[in-house]
DNA sequence: GGCCGATTCATTTTT
DNA sequence: TGAATCGGCC
């Protein structure tokens, strides 16, 4: 493969940068992706060994997209492309027992966090209904990130609710080291605590990635930070990509100024700006740029693109939420029958409460949408369930598991008959499982109790002793000598049928597993599945609507957008109007959406919204006035009488967005390759859609149509770049 | 142990 | 407004 061809000349010098500390600042949409799978090949090229190279990624999602990227064109034998937590698991797979742990240790996610907490904040007799879990939750984890470990928390603590905190931070801290376990947070850190105590092991990693990519840096936290600057401190050999104007984690910890000071860090840094645009209309990409230019805290960039000049951005003005969830099904309606399809349409919204009022809406009009995010399937308390039995065989000091399981599915062992074992397990300073295994010698439980105890103790020991792999065979074990699908049919109700699918779900995923690793373990199997939320990612080619906030729309792209809510306490958010960085945020968030759009742009408010059961008058977002006048066309839809309104009838100034005349939609079976166009033909452009030719003219290679489309309208293509599919 | 009414409290989410 | 959690009761 060709790692030179058709890149710009910063692209160039992006990929061919060898030694040394780079930095990349890439503009939404200019192609980064494409830009650091090319810096790997071409550093490969150069000589590089791939088990030099670590390429570091933020989600599973991007590190699965740069692999498969990079398999196109060399075998990736020895590279490293992964997460920052699955990176650093593995190092501590191979090296934790040095910090005092086994290396069979737990992964506790959030909701085992939580369970923790609670289960702390019961036995400390703290007031859940005055301080809640959550917001203790994530205090610790914000010190985590900070990495001021529990004693240097209770030192600091000031204020009645931090010395609440530094108290559960303390026993939080033990508990999870006596469960033998590691929440995210301490994934990273325990890394970081094994390179400053363990110098050796550093250099050994040191050496190993001499050459160290960290993408998305805008995202990355102190820890995240920390460790990649542990690691590169040797060779130097440092490639950061991301978009300031793209950070919207701030609120869970992660900090711009890492990529603002990349320069202040490594003062001989090489800067490359890619700036332009592949993705947007010169419209669409000049609102963006209008909106972000209002922030101060940023790196000045000029985003250009070759793209058409394009349609004028919709702002849509409705009466309340209800219009606006109207206006948006009918304009897709619209555009569906003029050819768009419905998965090139996404709507975007700040709060996922927005949503239910936008589905009662298409569901109306009969447009099929799907919603992204939402409850995880390895959230479900089925999964977790089985998950926990799993855990329970690899690590028996796993508390969270433990209590998870003993009585589910129901055998007799209750809160008090648990708690007595928890109590005596504290005084004889033992664990919950040993416990377990001296029932016999706890005076308090007797009869009924000691047997149940007795029999759940033995089923585990056994299914601890069952081989470890397949992970398909020993999942069916659990299951089957559990009774767990008899004990979901039973208990179930209504809801019993999806959660038998889900438990046979997970047994697909352990055996794609299996199929995957031949030389996989349940260890790693509980490990992928920890670090890897969702199994329902993005399929791209369904035929419905996508519906998602701002946060998880970052890093994709749609035809056509839709940006619902743009109002004041919703886009600035109300509870991110105290401080101007947090405004800053928002306008960031703004920006990530309106870069989203390749070629249609509409943006709604209301004028009043519903919200926790009160009217609420709105004012029009910021962010809209700071949208140039001349690219927009105001649609009034305000106090606009739906009933009358039969949305095909011709009506209003709306119609004025669209000035085509209809095209039935094909059916994809009829199309076919393109032979040289003329005039009157129907084409289909993968980003414009439908469009109907007006002329041909110029020749050979350089031959041009003048297409009208249903969206964007008319516009000039050269057939050997614009991909057209001919459709009869 | 499970059901039901009362109560509470509401961004954004990946690992 | 509505969901999610809690506590009392059977």
């Amino acid at each position: 493969m060709p790692l030179l061809k058709d890149i710009t000349e910063s692209q160039r010098e992006a990929v061919t940068h060898m030694e040394g500390p780079l930095l990349v600042i890439a503009g939404a949409g200019s192609g980064k992706t494409r830009i650091i799978t090319r810096r790997i090949g071409y550093l490969i090229s150069q000589g590089i060994n791939p088990y030099n190279i670590l390429a570091i990624t933020f989600t599973n999602k991007a590190a699965d997209e740069m692999c498969e990227r990079i398999k196109q064109f060399l075998s990736q034998k020895g590279l490293w492309i992964s997460t920052f937590h699955k990176m650093c698991s593995r190092i501590l797979r191979n090296n934790i027992e040095r910090l005092g742990y086994s290396k069979d240790f737990s992964i506790y996610d959030t909701t085992d966090q939580l369970n923790q907490i609670k289960s702390i904040m019961a036995e400390l007799q703290f007031d859940t209904a005055q301080w809640k879990p959550r917001t203790i939750a994530s205090t610790i984890s914000h010190a985590k990130n900070k990495l001021i470990n529990p004693e240097t928390f209770t030192s600091t603590a000031s204020g009645y609710y931090n010395r609440i905190v530094a108290q559960v931070y303390a026993k939080y801290h033990t508990i999870l080291k006596t469960n033998n376990a590691l929440d995210f947070d301490d994934l990273l850190i325990k890394t970081i605590e094994l390179f400053k105590t363990h110098t050796d092991i550093l250099e050994m990693y040191q050496e190993k990635f001499k050459f160290v990519l960290v993408d998305e840096y805008q995202d990355t936290n102190y820890t995240q930070y920390t460790i990649t600057r542990m690691l590169a401190s040797k060779y130097r050999n440092i490639c950061v990509t991301g978009d300031p104007d793209q950070s919207i984690y701030g609120w869970r910890g992660a900090d711009i100024r890492n990529i603002m000071d990349f320069e202040k860090d490594y003062p001989d840094a090489k800067v490359v700006l890619l700036e332009k645009n592949y993705r947007s209309t010169k419209r669409i990409l000049h609102a963006a740029s209008s909106v972000i230019q209002q922030n101060r805290y940023r790196k000045q960039k000029r985003l250009w693109t070759e793209n058409v000049e394009g349609e004028k951005i919709k702002v849509i003005h409705c009466e309340d939420e209800h219009g606006e969830a109207e206006e948006i099904a009918k304009s897709i309606r619209m555009l569906s029958t003029k050819g768009v399809k419905y998965s090139n349409i996404a709507l975007f919204y700040r709060t996922n409460a927005q949503s239910r009022v936008l589905e009662i809406s298409l569901k109306n009009h009969g447009i099929p949408y799907r919603i992204i995010g939402g409850v995880e399937f390895y959230q479900r308390k089925e999964i977790k369930d089985i998950l926990s039995y799993l855990r329970l065989c690899i690590n028996p000091q796993d508390r969270v598991a433990l209590e998870r399981t003993i009585n589910t599915p129901t055998r007799g062992i209750g809160n008090t008959t648990i708690k007595k074992l928890e109590d005596w397990a504290a005084a004889q300073n033992t664990s919950l499982f040993y416990a377990l295994q001296q029932v016999n010698a706890i005076p308090e439980i007797k009869g009924q109790g000691t047997l149940s105890i007795k029999k759940f103790t033995e089923l585990i020991l056994h299914l601890q002793q069952l081989p470890k792999s397949p992970v398909e065979n020993i999942i069916k074990q659990v299951i089957q000598e559990t009774r767990y699908i008899e004990f979901l049919r039973e208990s179930g109700g209504k809801e019993s049928k999806d959660r038998i699918a889900n438990v046979e779900e997970l047994v697909n995923a352990a055996h794609e597993y299996d199929m995957n690793y031949s030389e996989g373990t349940l260890q790693g199997f509980l490990e992928e599945v920890a670090l890897v939320s969702d199994v329902d990612e993005l399929q791209e080619d369904t035929r419905a609507v996508t519906l998602m906030t701002f946060h998880t729309a970052k890093g994709l792209e749609f035809p056509v957008v839709f940006i619902t809510g743009m109002e004041e306490k919703l886009l600035p958010h109300a509870e991110s109007t105290d401080s101007d960085d947090k405004i800053e945020e928002e306008r960031r968030l703004c920006y990530v959406g309106i870069t989203r759009a390749m070629s249609e742009l509409f943006l709604t408010h209301t004028k009043r919204r519903m919200r926790y059961g009160q009217m609420n008058f709105c004012i029009p977002s910021r962010f809209l006035d700071e949208i140039p006048k001349e690219i927009v066309i105001h649609i009034d839809k305000t106090n606009y009488n739906y009933a009358d309104d039969i949305y095909n009838k011709s009506n209003s100034s709306y119609d004025t967005a669209f000035h085509i005349d209809d095209i039935t939609v094909p059916d994809d079976s009829l199309k076919e390759n393109l032979a040289p166009l003329s005039g009157g033909e129907i084409v289909r452009h993968p980003v414009f859609g439908i469009g109907r030719v007006l002329e041909v003219s110029g020749s050979k290679d350089k031959i041009c149509a003048k297409i009208n489309f249903n969206v964007g309208g008319i516009k000039n293509l050269m057939l050997a770049y614009a991909k057209l599919e001919k459709i009869r």
